[in-house]
DNA sequence: TGATTATATTTAAATATATTCATATGTCAA
DNA sequence: TTGACATATGAATATATTTAAATATAATCA
């Protein structure tokens, strides 16, 4: 079976595709951090945040190195936060279509 | 629970996640496009593909218009191309960067 | 060495997703 | 109005993902 492009785009996307991770992400947007510091800014438990950077790393989004105790998380690719921008963008865009819809429809009820 | 942008975000790439899904969105770069020009692009079976086209309508990334007995689709919001074109160029630099490991390595076997 | 800390892995249950098949809907043309 | 065509929908099944709990590993420190 001859590989396409799509498969390792969707592979990408699929291993952004989740708001963990992206949380992660957005941390990592200020540079290499340590596991200890990801697992209270994501507010979630060891095992489920360590699981979602076996994700990334798999995709080759972020790598991992080891100082002492620690591990320390870095995005291989800033491509990704252009990428990432580009989504909020998609997101915002969308939104301000449904709140300009509704403002066209002329409704008032909104609070 | 307040919703996070994270969510939102997760939701359009998971939209996005899937080859046969991109390529639909390959289709319809070039513009509008009527679901009988879909299928045999895409290579899949009519309600599969129907299926697929639904998930890019829930997800605002798409929308439909009926023309006559046809219906035709176009992408809502076109940042969505370069949104597409970010995770093109992050495939590309991961397997350049594989490339150059390998080139690094000095191993000859490559076919 | 043994205890402690940081992180990863394994497993199982719950949930979500993809595909296929059968059928429904709507439009056109005879 | 019947039949053919284009597309959508729903149910069933197979497969993948998410989560939490338990356990494993590895580094550090007393």
């Amino acid at each position: 079976m001859k590989p396409n492009i799509q498969e390792f785009q969707a592979a990408v996307l699929n291993a952004l595709a989740h708001p963990m991770r992206l949380k992660i992400l957005e941390k990592l947007r200020a540079g290499p951090c340590c596991v200890c510091k990801i697992i209270p800014y994501v507010k979630g438990e060891q095992s489920n945040v360590s699981h979602h950077l076996q994700i990334l790393r798999r995709a080759n989004i972020v790598r991992s190195e080891k100082r002492g105790q620690e591990v320390w998380y870095e995005v291989v690719d800033p491509v990704i936060f252009e990428l990432l921008d580009k989504v909020r963008l998609c997101v915002i865009h969308n939104l301000t279509r449904s709140h300009r819809l509704l403002t066209t429809l002329n409704i008032k009820e909104m609070k």
